[in-house]
DNA sequence: CACCAACTCTAAAGTTACTTTAAGCATTGA
DNA sequence: TCAATGCTTAAAGTAACTTTAGAGTTGGTG
């Protein structure tokens, strides 16, 4: 199949799969004697693990060393668990720190009800000079 | 004060300051006779408000449009009101999401408790062609 | 006064994961 | 045959900085 077909199988652009064959991600398939790319369907299979992979907001560095896996499946995959588990522990990370972000934003909104003059706008005041001596994210 | 000093008290590296700069999020200072940047109080207050929108994870177009609040304070402030909920919404987006990511992630940890080969590896399977139908996320 | 560490300056390139642009062939259907 | 669509490449753009390189300045010590 041609890249446009396969973007197509895989919902992305064709652009991305050029730029996952130059990054090494993607083998680069056959071509025909114009020079169109043409893949089978491991190319797509792999395609689809990146994109997977990305879906759960992993780095190309860390689908890369899951790819290694596919390559070998002979290798003992304990690794993809660790790697699966740092990950997890990533988006906790950033689910903690996004809801604290949320509450305090939502704190800093209810300073503010009406619509006076910006010099007088709790909001504008308090985001020169947050809130508490607490606010450590702040820094 | 020097820029060093202003990255110190806001918390910030000097090269982001100078970033801002060019970026015209902070006026330029006044420099010595040898060149060097230096700052007044207002500088401080103004970094520290970039900071604090930042902190929040306003984009930088979001922060210079509550900039300019700052520079004429007799303006309204009820758009700061509409862009502080603009970001709100924001985040609540990213939170769902983020969410879904983690719950989806932990089902698929649990597809693998062992350390076998890589080809019965079930999570790298599922990568490949993931859990069920109803996996929206995954276009 | 010489010297050195620490600080500052600029411009440019690097980072991540792509997306956009430009300009030129190939293929396909009417 | 001709236009629309699809493919090719290399290079530049995106966000928000960070890093690098090379050079001048300042402040304290001997």
């Amino acid at each position: 199949m041609k890249i446009g077909e396969l973007a197509a199988l895989a919902g992305c652009e064709t652009e991305t799969i050029r730029f996952y064959e130059k990054q090494g991600l993607l083998a680069a398939p056959a071509r025909t004697a114009s020079g169109y790319r043409t893949y089978q369907q491991r190319h797509l299979e792999d395609l689809q693990f990146i994109r997977h992979c990305r879906a759960f907001d992993m780095s190309l560095s860390f689908v890369r060393q899951l790819l290694i896996f596919r390559e070998d499946p002979t290798q003992p995959c304990g690794r993809v668990n660790t790697l699966i588990d740092e990950q997890l522990s990533h988006l906790d990370t950033q689910l903690t720190q996004l809801h604290q972000l949320k509450a305090d934003l939502q704190a800093l909104r209810t300073l503010c009800q009406n619509d006076h003059q910006a010099k007088d706008c709790e909001i504008l005041k308090n985001l020169v000079h947050p809130c508490a001596s607490d606010c450590e994210r702040h820094r």
